[in-house]
RNA sequence: GGGGCUUUAGCCAAGUGGUAAGGCAUGGGACUGCAACUCCCCGAGCACCAGUUCAAAUCUGGUAGGCCCCUCCA
């Protein structure tokens, strides 16, 4: 198994600290709103490397957080955190904006076919490891007081960007100027550990501490959560790009300082989905959601299969032509693979060596785009159907596509087979109106019509 | 200003030194009452320039374009 390391910048042989169970987080959404699927496709990564793991034979564990307490926003000129500012907005606590929203999320990514992680945490439900960690960070020097807060004291270390290539001199802060200086940093890459004073007096949700009454920063959930639930070697953290820095960067500043050994050995970042103008984000107008999709007619799984197409360390832009170009592509592979007959034999030499070959491509950085144009391979190779089939539901442990599943509708069979023979009545006299009309008539009810030279006129649900 | 990614046919793309996979769309054909479905056929020399090499989309240097990050974001 090989994987693009963030951290060395290279491509490298995936070798875990612990060889029988992998130990994999990823960082889950900010619950304010509805998921884009933008941020979907970081997931649909995710939910590969996961099954490709599995696939592969490895044991793995998967922790989600869930954000549900407010962090520093750039909405400096409302000077409202994002969660506080949906609740005013929608006349909503706080907790009741996560929930909805966190229910929002796994749906989409259900209809997505992405498993849900072993473990799901919201931050609100781990303050008690925030605070075991700042505690220690205050007591060993690598965090400060300052104004109300506590920081992270970024020059303790030697080796603080270590994800990017940054130079510290050259880093500007404030670069959108939306965002307001905090004076009470000793260096401009410190970050809050913990609030008790912020610009956003309004925040709902608050805890006692040591510190005294008051907040998270954004980066430490991620270490607490991780560093509880899987302990002090994390094979893999994953995230989207735009997470490097500072959001991963900082992560490992908190949770090596507290740990005092290495943490992480693989960083796995996803890269953006475009739209013609640029990054999609949250707060830039249209949403485009699953759900979005789905009124417009298309299949989520078109979706995914878009995005397989890609590799996940390319950005990709969004388009509907591009989407419907996916989504005929996926409905006709599908088709084609629910055409083949399930009776005969199973080659099972031919077999393994696609399950290889199939390996193979996830296992070279999890090369989707060639594992797809592998189903292709596999429909054109000379074997019987029922090897086909077997070779592509393996498949399909990992690309999810419900490529072998039927739909499932209760039909009116009577109707239809009568609608069917009326029109045939009709055909014969030559009344193609008619005809015609009751091949439409079946198409707004769902039911395609098929003329085939040898079985007569069929059916299929559409 | 600094850091990074990227550029292959209309579109999504594979490719990591040996002469451009696959898919979608378009066009042509078979089938059809007409369609749909299905099947068959058809397209590029890899942003540009200069090197290295017997050989470069693949390596080196440069130019141009696109995108991202530098405390909201997946």
């Amino acid at each position: 198994m090989k994987l693009y390391n963030t951290e060395t910048h290279q491509i490298e042989e995936f070798i875990p600290w612990d060889n029988t169970h992998i130990k994999m987080y990823t960082c889950g959404p900010t619950v304010y709103s509805y998921a884009h699927i933008g941020n979907l496709r970081t997931y649909i990564m995710e939910d590969i490397l996961e099954k490709t793991l599995r696939l592969v034979g490895y044991n793995v564990t998967r922790v989600m957080n869930i954000t549900d307490v407010g962090h520093l926003s750039s909405d400096a000129d409302t000077g409202e955190d994002k969660m506080v500012k949906s609740a005013k907005k929608e006349h909503k606590t706080v907790l009741d904006i996560a929930k909805f929203y966190t229910d929002a999320f796994f749906k989409d990514t259900e209809k997505l076919n992405i498993k849900k992680p072993d473990i799901v945490s919201p931050a609100t439900e781990n303050i008690a490891e925030y605070i075991k960690i700042i505690t220690k960070l205050l007591k060993d020097g690598y965090a400060y007081k300052a104004g109300g807060n506590v920081y992270f004291d970024t020059s303790k270390l030697k080796n603080y960007y270590r994800l990017t290539n940054h130079v510290g001199e050259e880093l500007i802060s404030g670069v959108r100027d939306t965002v307001e200086e905090d004076f009470n940093k000793k260096n401009k890459t410190d970050f809050v550990l913990w609030f008790t004073k912020s610009k956003f007096e309004d925040q709902d949700l608050k805890w006692e501490s040591p510190f005294g009454l008051g907040y998270p920063g954004w980066h430490i959930e991620c270490s607490g959560i991780s560093l509880k639930y899987l302990g002090e070697y994390l094979d893999i953290h994953c995230g989207g790009v735009d997470n490097i820095f500072p959001h991963h960067t900082n992560e490992i500043a908190q949770s090596e300082s507290y740990i005092g050994h290495k943490w992480c050995k693989y960083w796995v970042h996803g890269e953006h989905l475009n739209d013609a103008s640029g990054k999609m984000s949250k707060s830039k107008g249209q949403t485009l959601t699953v759900s979005y999709l789905e009124e417009l007619g298309y299949n989520p799984l078109s979706y995914r299969f878009f995005v397989l197409q890609s590799h996940y360390r390319k950005q990709l832009t969004f388009s509907f032509d591009a989407l419907t170009g996916a989504e005929n592509a996926y409905k006709k592979l599908k088709n084609k693979v629910l055409s083949l007959e399930n009776s005969s034999e199973i080659n099972e030499d031919i077999k393994t060596s696609y399950e290889n070959k199939f390996k193979e491509c996830l296992s070279d950085d999890l090369n989707t785009a060639n594992a797809l144009t592998l189903i292709y391979d596999v429909l054109k190779e000379n074997t019987t159907d029922a090897t086909k089939l077997e070779i592509i539901k393996y498949f399909d442990q990992v690309l999810s596509l419900d490529l072998t599943k039927k739909e499932t509708v209760t039909l009116n069979e009577e109707y239809i087979k009568d609608m069917i023979n009326k029109r045939n009545a009709a055909k014969l006299n030559k009344d193609y109106a008619e005809a015609d009309r009751i091949r439409d008539q079946l198409l707004s009810e769902g039911i395609i019509l098929k003329d085939t030279r040898d079985q007569g006129t069929t059916y299929e649900v559409k």
